[in-house]
RNA sequence: GGUCCCAUAGCUCAGUGGGAGAGUGCUUGCUUGACAUGCAAGAGGUCGGUGGUUCGAAACCACCUGGGACCACCA
């Protein structure tokens, strides 16, 4: 044995995870006949380091792989990383310019080589951060999704759904950001409340007379092409196919009628942009109006938006409205907070805009996705409530734009003929490559995450792997991308591989900081999970990070509790080295032998751990973490610690050779299962204190415990209970009368029950271990005559004689508020037992709980009451 | 506007139909031979409010109050 009396994380994990690798414990085996167990890892994006929210991700991850494998199974936990377009492209683009180099200074093929260097480099930074956590991967099967297979994967996925008439190119209103200039997806668009204006502008009309517009983008009025208004509207009903004058610009706009026009809201007339707003367009569509697009791509206005091109759209906006001002078109402007779209990664403001983009036709997918729920084959949520979140999202989903006018990511296999212009869309590019142009844009992400749990399978071919792996049996995420990427997922694998992508999807929250933010970068309240393993160790962040909050609630990072787990730990380690120190060098796991006589203590710790073993086991399996942790920690610090070693040292000290065999040998048994059970929490110290014990052996491809029912004895526990009461009743006293444990007193039991007089003598060696007593008297009836402490408890009493320490009338007054306290109680439970309604319709052994604890009262009742007039007779 | 979550001890949070719990903090005592990062004893809660369902509600339902998240095209 070689272990320091504190816990040393720094020392413990120090090398075992490269020799967990190097021993291949991890490693798939696509030929085994265990039954499969898969989790993919949510690949990180390779934009920056892992923070606490992948920390806790990856835990959850690692525990459930980790519990299968012990439990037999044959576990792939599949590890891989994303590109991330837009996030990676920007990053890349900053780093570059910081250097003095401007990207459109780079040919595509320059900027990709720079990204792909980048992407190695962070690579090796998630790589290091997973083994630091302890994370049971399978490198040997490592994807990025624009390595060649998934590639492959993308393409074939983009061709099928093409012929399929599910992906189209069109020119439809997009968000569009101005500051990286690509298109975005709605879900990539963060609305934000802003103060912003609302201005009442006249619009003058042909035949004289005018209608005041209220706007809060002055700027897209150099596109309006039309005025509209209810046609149920008296206001307006006569203006119907006249003509308004565009303010500045002079051009002439029909008004039309359109039921869309809220009549309540603002003026009741509006004024139409095809080109830059999403309604609009709809609106220009239905009655065929001109689209006038009059921003570049930059968001600065074009050659269409005469006397303000070049200027930004903020800056026309401003000019704009000096002009109208100047013009008299400027009724008034009103202050107005109103919803405006960020784009997620810049933060630059989306402005609505017309493009060429290609758009996958959402509905069908989204059907077949919503009706799978229905199925035996439907998706489990955990928790349930989340997969209406899921459905609500399917129900009404829009089509998604998936080109973005990027450099990183998988180019669209679509190529278009340099005179016909005719498209042509395939996994291989066309024969006479040089007539052909292929599109520029690249996918958007997601569509590449979409298809993570088969592609990183080797589909679309047969695989080995995909026939053995897939589907995956459960995916841990954050709640924050269900939209993103859970349900992109399950459209995908439906519509591609005709089969869920995983049984169970567990969720989790978001961690914040100690002031309830959320964690971010542009706060600067990050915790960086390297930092607290740093002091805590990985095993303490895991467990406190697994166990800190229940399945779909946030996280509160609290360094305290963290250092809390910290304390756990080292009591497991100090119960270790107890243990291995009481075993000494020469007993081993195949020297345990639970057949010869046990005692009282031994059978009692078997017992707890059986059930122990069945409640972590079944709240595990539910993804009860919290609970299964806290169920641990009880039996552990609680019951094993407090007790069961305690009494263990009485046989160590002197018990027989027999005695003392019987012990190290329930001590390595517990011991071992514990250890196991806590394994896949924390898996270094485990694994540390397990070789202490077994050698070169390895914990993580040892098994998981199984109740042994032949081990288990009812009785001891009952038995045990009284002897916990008897037990704490000395030591309470001893605290009321301040008399030390150094100092023996006198200890009188009365037992009325012969049986469990016999029991209770048997075992009262226990007693005289906790309650150092001067003399110890068990007997059937205690008489007497000094000033005693009186206990009644369940089924025995105990007196303590304290002549001099205790106060008789303090002593009167005490029972006398016991003899209150037993009163109540038996009301309450006469007042239920006297319902018939109770006892007619609980369940029976509710009722006769009650009818126990009657019984027990009315005994102490009486016992309290007796002692109490002797008592009183005295004074 | 719609949907969802949260409200339990000073603090952080478990507990989802039959005895109000844990960690931490606080009080008191203890150099007990694994651990003072520990041991023992203790104080502290009308489980946000109101009403309902039930023999029985912290838990289930409705409404209310307060906090938070997400979704949504209101010019």
């Amino acid at each position: 044995m070689d272990m320091s009396t504190k816990y040393n994380p720094k020392e413990v994990e120090q090398g075992k995870y490269e020799r967990w690798l190097e021993a291949g414990y991890f490693k798939a085996d696509v030929s085994s006949d265990k039954e499969p167990f898969t989790v993919v890892i949510p690949p990180p994006n390779v934009t920056g380091k892992l923070h606490l929210g992948h920390a806790w991700d990856n835990t959850l991850q690692d525990i459930i792989t980790r519990m299968k494998r012990l439990q037999g199974y044959e576990v792939l936990f599949l590890p891989g990383m994303d590109h991330a377009g837009i996030a990676t492209q920007a990053k890349v683009a900053e780093r570059l310019r910081k250097e003095g180099i401007e990207i459109k200074d780079l040919t595509r093929e320059e900027f990709l080589e720079q990204t792909w260097k980048w992407k190695e480099e962070y690579a090796s930074f998630i790589r290091e951060s997973w083994a630091k956590f302890g994370l049971g991967l399978d490198y040997s099967r490592e994807r990025f999704t624009l390595d060649e297979g998934l590639s492959k994967a993308v393409n074939k996925i983009f061709v099928d759904l093409y012929n399929k008439g599910l992906i189209y190119r069109g020119e439809y209103i997009i968000n569009w950001d101005p500051s990286t200039q690509t298109a975005l997806s709605d879900i990539e668009v963060i609305h934000k409340e802003v103060e912003g204006n609302f201005y009442h502008v006249k619009y003058e009309l042909e035949d004289g007379g005018h209608v005041e517009i209220a706007t809060t983008r002055p700027e897209t009025m150099l596109g309006d092409t039309a005025i509209v208004v209810n046609p149920e509207d008296d206001r307006y009903k006569d203006l119907i196919g006249k003509y308004a004058i565009l303010p500045i610009v002079g051009r002439k706009l029909p008004i039309i009628a359109d039921r869309y026009v809220d009549m309540e809201f603002g003026t009741g007339v509006m004024k139409v942009t095809p080109a830059h707003d999403p309604n609009d367009f709809v609106l220009g569509e239905t009655h065929n109006l001109e689209r006038i697009n009059v921003m570049h791509e930059d968001g600065s206005i074009n050659e269409l938006g005469g006397q303000y091109e070049g200027l930004d759209r903020f800056e026309c906006r401003k000019q704009l409205v000096k002009d109208l001002e100047a013009a008299g078109h400027m009724i008034k402007i009103e202050s107005h907070v109103h919803s405006v779209g960020h784009s997620e990664r810049s933060n630059a403001i989306v402005e609505p805009y017309l493009s060429t983009q290609w758009f996958v036709r959402m509905d069908p997918l989204a059907e077949k996705a919503l009706e799978n729920q229905d199925t035996d084959q439907a998706i489990k949520f955990v928790p349930e409530r989340f997969e209406g979140t899921f459905s609500r999202w399917m129900k009404d989903i829009k089509d998604w734009v998936i080109s973005r006018q990027l450099w990183w990511g998988h180019q669209i296999p679509a190529w278009y003929h340099n005179e016909t212009g005719e498209i042509y869309v395939g996994e291989t590019p066309p024969e006479d490559l040089e007539n052909w142009t292929q599109d520029e844009d690249v996918l958007d992400t997601w569509f590449s995450s979409a298809l993570w749990p088969f592609s990183t399978l080797g589909w679309p071919d047969d695989t080995e792997d995909m026939k053995k792996f897939f589907p995956t049996n459960v995916l841990v995420t954050g709640y924050d991308i269900i939209f993103f990427w859970v349900a992109r997922m399950i459209f995908s694998s439906l519509e591609q591989t005709g089969q869920k992508p995983f049984d169970d999807v567990l969720l989790h929250g978001l961690v914040r900081d100690d002031q309830n933010r959320k964690m971010s970068k542009s706060l600067g309240n990050g915790v960086d999970p390297l930092d607290v393993i740093e002091d805590y160790g990985a095993d303490a962040l895991r467990y406190y990070l697994a166990t800190g909050s229940t399945p779909g609630q946030d996280i509160k990072f609290s360094n305290e509790r963290v250092e809390s787990v910290w304390n756990f730990i080292n009591k497991i380690w100090n119960a270790s080295r107890f243990s291995l120190i009481n075993i000494g060098d020469n007993f081993t796991m195949d020297d345990i032998d639970l057949s010869g006589e046990k005692s009282l203590a031994d059978k009692w710790i078997l017992t707890r751990l059986n059930e122990t073993i069945d409640a972590v086991t079944r709240l595990s399996d539910k993804y009860e973490f919290s609970e299964a942790g806290r169920v641990l920690y009880n039996f552990i610090w609680d019951e094993f610690c407090d007790w069961y070693i305690e009494m263990a040292k009485i046989p160590m000290a002197q018990g027989t050779g027999q005695e003392q065999q019987m012990t190290r040998s329930v001590l390595l048994y517990t011991l071992d299962k514990i250890l196991k059970m806590l394994h896949p929490f924390m898996p270094f110290v485990t694994e540390e204190i397990y070789q202490q014990i077994n050698g070169e052996a390895s914990i993580v491809v040892s098994e998981w415990p199984k109740v042994d029912e032949s081990l288990s004895e009812q009785s001891a526990k009952k038995e045990m209970a009284t002897l916990v009461e008897i037990i704490k009743s000395v030591r309470q006293t001893r605290n009321e009368v301040n008399t030390p444990l150094s100092k023996p007193i006198d200890i009188h039991i009365e037992v009325k029950d012969e049986s469990l007089k016999s029991r209770i003598e048997a075992n009262s060696h226990y007693i005289t271990r906790f309650t150092n007593p001067e003399s110890l008297v068990i007997t059937e009836k205690v008489t007497l005559e000094e000033e005693t402490k009186t206990d009644v408890l369940s089924d025995v009493t105990v007196i303590l004689p304290l002549a001099g320490l205790i106060n008789f009338e303090e002593e009167v007054a005490r029972l006398e508020k016991e003899l209150k306290r037993l009163d109540g109680e038996l009301k309450r439970v006469n007042g239920k037992l006297n319902n018939e309604k109770f006892t007619s319709k609980a369940p029976e052994a509710v009722v006769e709980e009650e009818r126990q604890k009657r019984d027990r009262y009315t005994a102490q009742y009486e016992e309290v009451n007796t002692r109490l007039t002797t008592l009183k007779s005295r004074l």
